[in-house]
DNA sequence: TTCTAGTTTATAATTATTCTAAAGTGAAAA
DNA sequence: TTTTCACTTTAGAATAATTATAAACTAGAA
């Protein structure tokens, strides 16, 4: 993912590319694997990275923005810090507690054979599979 | 579960049996259905059903030694409070974000037909699958 | 009954996150 | 190009969940 095309992808879900989203952006969108992270984390490779210091609200709020506009999700793992991932589309993860590390798994990768109806009035949203390893 | 069993429950897994420990076990333990709940859900059932107030701090201690007995799990639910789980045994979770509310899947219910191999050397030590719900 | 390690408790500390409000800025309009 | 202003950034305060501290209490062995 070129400039150009973090610019529209800004643009297109309404935020104004500042100088700190392009850089964060570009940071997390311009790779090729999935990248998983906390605000802690990206903080701190921003940090080590770039010369121009953004400022942890800054950090939040952006992560926050890039959620709200579908372009990172939030993965629930234990503990206390929220994890965010690049990978938007629907798919499951390998958890490694060890590392505290997410690996993804294709949604092709896990097939479900058998799964119950929904209870009462409701719909199945998705469906999520954490995978949990140990050594 | 009746009271003679909460005691055997506490002591073979070397907790005292107090006051405030078989309070809380019996209000966790002694019940048909799965309950899940977070410590301040907790905190304030307790509260509404018993004259006897227990510290805050008393729950935090009581339900992290039953988890680290073997007698609670937790439960990975998006948001900051942490959830817990009267079901130790391997299962599988409905969850309403409307309601905030789990539901138990008996780990029979779900039967996962493929599944990828365990990345370098480490082994899958178990599977959780979340169906979100929607209305 | 005495004794003590284990437990409870009020309160302080910590940690992740959100809020606030003042200063700064992208970009539309003049 | 300059003006203008809604949107954004920022430092620091506030909040919320959880954990730590240390003094008072107690289960139960002796
Ligand atoms: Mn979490
Ligand atoms: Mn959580
Ligand atoms: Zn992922
Ligand atoms: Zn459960």
């Amino acid at each position: 993912m070129k400039k150009i095309d973090i610019l529209n992808k800004l643009r297109s879900s309404g935020l104004r590319p500042t100088k700190q989203r392009v850089e964060i952006a570009k940071f997390l969108f311009e790779r090729e694997k999935t990248f998983h992270f906390t605000v802690e984390s990206l903080n701190k490779l921003l940090t080590k990275k770039s010369t121009s210091k953004i400022a942890l609200a800054t950090i939040y709020n952006t992560v926050h923005a890039f959620k709200t506009a579908g372009h990172l999700n939030e993965v629930e793992v234990r503990g206390n810090k929220t994890y965010f991932d690049t990978n938007v589309s629907n798919h499951h993860h390998f958890y490694d507690s060890e590392t505290s590390e997410l690996i993804d798994i294709d949604a092709n990768d896990i097939i479900i054979q058998k799964i119950p109806k929904a209870p009462n009035g409701k719909k199945i949203k998705n469906v999520e599979v954490f995978i949990n390893l140990k050594n």
